[in-house]
DNA sequence: AACTATTTATAAGA
DNA sequence: TTCTTATAAATAGTT
């Protein structure tokens, strides 16, 4: 945003990536807190970084009342939402699935352009 | 923050407020998304209006999902943690994130072919 | 961590 | 709500 654009893709410097992780989770928190006071509104934000750690801001000071009034406020069905009682291994699962065929589908596109050189 | 600062206290014009709720809304939102791609974060945003209305992000596709993994890392429930699912965890999060990182090569080696062509 | 050149977000107006 | 535009704020690259 400054200094050239930035492409909106992972930036995969590590150093860079946890530099701007930092100043932009910051910004991200501030806005939701300005957004809270000039509107009324209660905002609640959970960021998990890459390694797991876990930033979070809820503007009425409570996070579990925030997710309180989340759930309770979904549409019906949710209540007994499946989603709600996968286990997370499962979850894991399914991230590991996706990410190996995304990896399968750009080593292609790698072999098609290298054919073509 | 633009023709004028704006002052950090609640918008009393109701009108006013709703267009700053709308345009800064849709403003944290995007923030929001960015962070998650730019810096591979999950990051989930539940924003109340004044009036009730929930609006919602969440950069894995689900929200429910995202609050489990919130509570389960909060340090009372790390108690129930079930050692037994630990070490495989731990196993499933080396693997996502060593093809993250694979993802991430594998792209720039397309950028650079594509490139030359 | 601080500094700026730029980009982005947005307040006010239409 | 949507568009425009002047200006405030955020931030990418650098030191």
């Amino acid at each position: 945003m400054a200094r050239g654009k930035v492409q909106m893709r992972r930036i995969e410097n590590p150093v860079h990536r946890q530099v701007t992780f930092c100043k932009r989770r910051m910004g991200l928190l501030k806005k939701a807190k300005e957004l809270s006071v000039l509107c009324d509104a209660d905002i609640g934000v959970i960021v998990f970084s890459p390694h797991g750690k876990i930033y979070e801001l809820a503007t009425n000071g409570n996070m579990e009342g925030l997710i309180e009034r989340y759930k309770c406020n979904l549409p019906e069905a949710q209540v007994e939402s499946t989603e709600q009682n996968i286990p997370m291994m499962q979850l894991m699962s399914r991230e590991i699935e996706m990410l190996k065929n995304k990896e399968g589908i750009l080593k292609a596109a790698n072999d098609i352009l290298q054919e073509r050189k």
